[in-house]
DNA sequence: CGGCCGCTTGATTAGATTCAACCGTCGTGG
DNA sequence: CCACGACGGTTGAATCTAATCAAGCGGCCG
């Protein structure tokens, strides 16, 4: 990111209010229409901890990962957003600090940004999109339970399975492709005990493996692995 | 909870903003002034999983415990909320059902309650309400992410320790009285291991324990060993 | 009095982490 | 051009944490 003043893209904050509309679904990206677009390889930041929000970003290409550091730096990833999604507003709308870091999963994923004083202004002259606002993150916090029941009453073969199942939407049904160690910070295990269930997945034929990426074979396999 | 037609509680209902500006903090509770209210005994329930919201719930006396259950019906403590906080509005502001059960943690916990239609009516003449609570729901959003690091990457025992400290202030720095079971279930373990480990803390003099009273000694040494 | 419930303890098992080593690839610099 | 080192991935073995199973205890209520 650097310290570069960044300049918000009008076309998605005119956009914006769809966005809360839809509950995350993408916004169809067209790149002619987006003033600015910045593109990041594998790890780039786009935020962390502790700084304060500049503005707000959303995704046009690829994946990024929302995550906190724990104990001995080892990353928990919290959240896997796709093309369409915004992040970064939870800490604009708190007025604190992050407390996560941002970073692209992929090669080639791209972003734009909107800043604070836009977001901001944009929400207060639009009582909708005040009430949209106050009903998403309501819904999200509910899910959180949901999040957090699954993390500490699952097994890690479980979760595993879970992880699949996401990555498999989030990659539109195609190839899963993301570095065993995101994949091992998803589920919240070791890389190697994580490397020991795809090969139990791959031996059973649910999945199959080429390097890094992952095909799903068997998708109510894993449902049924997740479930119990 | 019954079937009875509930009355909103006039006098809560004209604190709310009150909740919303001190962000938790409790709203002192004199019995004379409140029109309703609900004394419950330990394990009674407030809301259930699945079922729409009828309004929502302040805590005047007591502990309530917000809780999912999971695989095999085991709960997880999602939450425990003390007096003067508000419970069961992320439903009613996100319109959808229940997806977290509420029941009282301890005998002679109060509650009152206001309607959905009061509080919504109060909610939607009020615009200052309608940006603290979009700031109050971004900032817990943000604490969950704090929260699912902690619940995945700290051990037992270390977690152990942090829900001591977490009812060392709900209790108001007095003994903690719960059920081990409850115990445990916020700890996300079984009761066998949560026992273990009080009895390896009341060994190293770090806390005491009568019955199912619990007494914390030494404050920093379970500082230390949450923290790792 | 009998039975249930919450609590506790012991023994065993299973799941997952940790440590150590090795492999292949890729990029860099001598 | 090759050597080297870094990095991501993988495997094996040892270890440990926590779950599970089984049983016993004490108190309280019907």
């Amino acid at each position: 990111m650097g310290s570069t003043a960044l300049q918000s893209c009008q076309f998605c904050l005119s956009k914006l209010d769809l966005f809360f509309i839809d509950n995350k679904k993408s916004i169809a990206y067209n790149a002619d229409e987006h003033s600015f677009s910045i593109l990041l390889k594998r790890n780039e930041v786009i935020f962390s901890e502790g700084k304060y929000p500049k503005g707000i970003f959303q995704v046009h290409k690829g994946l990024v990962k929302i995550f906190k550091y724990g104990k001995d730096g080892k990353e928990q990833i919290i959240q896997i957003c796709k093309a369409g999604e915004i992040i970064g507003f939870r800490a604009v709308l708190s007025e604190n600090p992050y407390n996560v870091n941002a970073a692209a999963l992929e090669d080639n994923t791209e972003i734009c940004f909107i800043s604070s004083r836009d977001f901001n202004h944009y929400k207060n002259s639009n009582l909708q999109l005040q009430n949209r606002l106050i009903q998403e993150l309501s819904t999200e916090l509910q899910e959180w339970a949901d999040f957090v029941t699954d993390m500490t009453q699952r097994t890690v073969r479980q979760r595993t399975a879970l992880a699949l199942i996401f990555l498999h939407e989030a990659y539109d049904e195609k190839e899963i492709n993301v570095a065993r160690e995101d994949l091992a910070n998803m589920v919240g295990t070791a890389t190697e005990s994580l490397i020991r269930l795809i090969n139990e997945f791959k031996k059973d034929s649910i999945i199959t493996v080429s390097a890094r990426k992952i095909q799903i074979l068997d998708f109510s396999a894993l449902k049924r692995i997740a479930e119990d």
